[in-house]
DNA sequence: CTACGTACATACTGGTCGGTATGTCACTTG
DNA sequence: CAAGTGACATACCGACCAGTATGTACGTAG
């Protein structure tokens, strides 16, 4: 019965079991004893190592959030025509998600959706991702506009800060209709709106 | 002490203050006794109004968010040009959302995202708000098409809906970054693609 | 004037939750 | 090999919360 003392493991396994429950439930409804019962770890383990539950839940979004959130965007960036490479990561997008996830919902866009309106503490790791996606987002407009593939008559902010308000809003409403045809249509809205940023 | 016996304003005031509570910290977070203590209203009175808590939220998303949410579009959609009708609003609303407003976010979208995707009883009265909303704005698209306003190589649907996911995520973003700029850039963005419907 | 249903008011319950106090055992270090 | 510390394990606590049981007073129909 007694798991061999694997520290990081043990802090791993409770870190992911949280972002699970937290993805599922968000950050206040989930419950402790649940995500114990998941990992079969106890509760004098979590508050070794967590001190307590808000800071479990700023590990998750640091430590598993903010990752999953730049995996996203980052290959984009990197393209060598980033509006066409993000012309068609979109289009495929509506496609791969599948029915939990869609379900579920966006893990960033449901956190600060519950936690950074109310909560500081929350809001500033929420607010750095945010801010490094809009960065990353607006580098790839930049080289677009440089490289003559995208229109050079809009500023890269205002674009940034849409398209990820876009695609939040998408996941957001995807909740509601739980209807794949919805969340495709939204999408070619977005690749619509993406395309007439073409130079 | 005794409040005269009113049982229409009564019901009235629980569902205004559980509004509030509802926008403020959303429906799992918002305790009974917290709303009872706001309206000086007991126990007893309230379950008298209400068979449960949920069916207190349920009232309040059916009396209070759904009227909320149709006097925000209804009027673009009575406009004679309702595409320079909804960029003026757009560009209005940016400015005239005030600093409450702002960290609380949308009632709508706050309580789809917290309660559309797991619970289906909330999600049927949340959907239908949705889809009278796209309904309403896809009459506008076409009423625009129709009259000249606006381009008619868009499906009114895709545009409709991406539209609202468009505003949902405004709102949702807002609360990252609680920042004026940021929302104005947001809005921006909108109108941009708004104007990008012209005919 | 009476009877009864609506509209409340008060006190309480069972359950869950985050958090803590305390104990134990493995493993390193001197 | 003894002492100390990191890594857990168990039992428990007080707070809070939705919901209920029971009681009471107003208002109106008959």
């Amino acid at each position: 019965m007694n798991m061999r003392r694997q520290p990081d493991a043990t802090r791993q396994r409770l870190l992911e079991a949280a972002f699970a429950e937290m993805h599922r439930n968000g950050f206040h409804a989930s419950s402790l004893d649940q995500i114990l019962r998941a990992t079969e770890v106890t509760k004098g383990a979590l508050y070794h190592h967590f001190r307590n539950k808000q800071a479990l839940g700023l590990a998750v979004i640091e430590e598993v959030v903010r990752p999953w959130v730049e995996t996203r965007w980052r290959p984009m960036l990197e393209a060598d025509r980033p509006l066409e490479a993000a012309i068609a990561y979109v289009a495929e997008h509506a496609r791969s998600v599948d029915e939990d996830m869609l379900a579920l919902g966006c893990p960033f866009a449901n956190l600060t959706q519950e936690l950074a309106g109310s909560d500081p503490v929350f809001r500033e790791p929420l607010f750095a991702i945010f801010f490094e996606w809009k960065r990353g987002i607006m580098a790839g407009v930049r080289k677009s506009q440089e490289i003559g593939e995208g229109r050079r008559d809009v500023d890269p902010e205002d674009v940034a800060i849409f398209i990820i308000c876009a695609i939040e809003g998408i996941w957001a409403m995807a909740k509601a209709s739980r209807c794949r045809e919805h969340f495709e249509a939204s999408h070619r809205g977005l690749v619509h709106y993406l395309e007439s940023m073409r130079a």
